[in-house]
DNA sequence: ATGAAAGCGCTAACAC
DNA sequence: GTGTTAGCGCTTTCAT
């Protein structure tokens, strides 16, 4: 069964395709009984636009892209969630990719990304992208871009994170106000801009405290350098008192070695950078830094449909969080 | 700067835009130096196709559709992972929408598929849908619809979920094998069929072994009757000395209550069907039946291609799970 | 092996 | 307030 488009509704009604179509986009010129004729019509009919044509004709896309690295069970619901909440009333779709934390997916993706003629890009970029050259295609084509999560930071391209800093100074304050002072911080990869400052926030925050480097030691893990045997070594050598884990997944990583070495919860006092849920899906609970996934993809999306409107100011935009004390440090 | 397109090659190379796209595409016809001279005019000036251009001619659309109910963090991440691992080398984009659970959003968002003609849905039902007469519209347009994790059985749509019954009767039986008799039940929306099916591999495990109804009890959690007062009630009253549920978002939402009544881990054992991750983040760990997202997706959309590519079969497809008997039941 | 020309469904500039 | 017409970028039939 063909489908109806304009052309059947403009013989069936006796008026020209492109009256049906402005009546049916509420054309001003259009007489109110015409269009609620067309309207009755484009009903009984079935009539559903083709938005290929549709866009194809108006040169832009009604497409939003959004490419994540990888498939984080933390983070990108919510994300996805914030995202969507803007999107699903802006008349804007979503098209996904994953970018599999590889630069030259995400390359290939952009390139894809202008074949689909998308009108806006939200990005979190690869654990293996260090600068932002490969946006600048897209920059060209007038296609606005808002990194979010993992960003680059450029005065090019707005991007929305966390407070990553003042995230990382206070979850490391929290440990010293409960005395703790041998500390071990857990940190992902170290290019990371995302990296870079809650590693700034937890050295400032130790060294405002007096507390020396011997006092506290630092492990990367991501990625190939996934060595928690090393991690293990260091864990049972040295009588940390305290463990700052920089996300939900890094903590999720070593938990099982805390436990198994039985230094959790009895030895050790936590403090993550979280989304709010993990810290409840363990016990005892564990007390940390509330980030709102579902936050930064909404401010993402708004950021993002702003400059699709023309707004033309880069930000960098940084999400509050809070600290959740549960009880005592670790319960 | 105007974006290069197939006539703007053309001309370049003084040829012809309809050869320029038959040597793009390798067409036969086209000899090998002009091929290769197209091509590397096409690198060199950055040609891209314009995909709507293309799909609105082709009267397709290079799209398949996603419609999922909610943002379910056990679940979505591993299933889009799965679905994604079989769609990125298919040549085709994954559009993504969100029903909210909603009857109404997800007949909107079908309509929106056909606006974008899009080859193919994989669709997670709402709680709200009990029936596929929505999809008949998909049908008729020769639109495949493939179902999978929240599905309705029909004889006119493939779907993919696990082998319910069976994962709710083993886990059942690890219960009992582990000398539990006083069991409580803990399932979703009755109205839906993977409670159904879950609930039924759950009673008759409870029957083949004579354990009567007076020793054990079901309650349904779900949406608005996230009644955990009452919950927590019988839970007091009660010596349950084990508990099943039927999915982790449901474990989730009990767990701080089993905690709070210190009911967990010594009093009571606890078994749920599981994507394997959730069992492995709580302590003690529990036994779990493992059921894979990754494959469902992975199914469900090689399911959808094949129908996509003109298999015509409908099929219910059943993923395995498998017993993770964690040391003892609940360790 | 290449060119010419039509047309996918829709919108918008221009008539009237 | 409605009709006429052209054309978005691409593929494809038909012609050469």
């Amino acid at each position: 069964m063909k489908r109806t488009g304009i052309k059947d509704l403009a013989k069936l009604l006796s008026l020209n395709p492109s009256t049906i179509s402005r009546a049916l986009s509420d054309h001003p010129d259009i007489s109110p009984e015409t269009k609620s004729r067309v309207k009755k019509a484009a009903i009984e009919f079935n009539y559903l636009p083709n938005l290929h044509a549709r866009y194809f004709r108006q040169k832009n896309s009604g497409l939003i892209a959004l490419i994540l690295p990888e498939f984080n069970m933390f983070f990108i619901p919510e994300l996805m969630e914030g995202i969507n909440s803007v999107i699903v009333n802006s008349g804007y779709s979503m098209i996904i990719f994953f970018s599999d934390n590889s630069i030259e997916r995400e390359k290939e993706i952009i390139s894809h990304c202008l074949s689909w003629v998308v009108e806006g890009v939200l990005i979190s970029v690869s654990e293996n992208t260090f600068d932002c050259d490969h946006f600048y295609v897209l920059k060209n084509a007038g296609i606005p871009v808002v990194m979010l999560d993992k960003v680059i930071f450029s005065p090019e391209f707005t991007s929305v994170t966390i407070d990553d800093k003042v995230a990382a100074f206070n979850g490391t304050k929290h440990l010293i106000d409960n005395d703790k002072q041998n500390i071990l911080g857990i940190f992902g990869n170290p290019r990371l801009e995302i990296t870079k400052n809650r590693l700034a926030g937890f050295k400032e925050c130790l060294s405002n405290h007096h507390i020396l480097h011997s006092d506290y030691d630092i492990v990367y893990l991501y990625h190939d350098f996934m060595n928690t045997d090393v991690l293990e070594e260091k864990l049972r050598k040295t009588p940390f008192d305290a463990v700052f884990f920089m996300s939900d997944e890094l903590f999720m990583t070593v938990y099982p070695t805390l436990l198994k070495l039985n230094l959790f919860p009895e030895k050790t006092s936590i403090v993550a950078i979280s989304d709010g849920k993990m810290p409840y899906q363990i016990y005892p609970r564990i007390s940390h830094i509330k980030h709102s996934g579902f936050e930064i993809g909404k401010t993402a999306a708004e950021a993002l449909l702003r400059r699709m409107q023309g707004v033309s100011e880069i930000q960098h935009i940084e999400i509050e969080t809070t600290l959740v004390s549960l009880e005592s440090v670790f319960i």
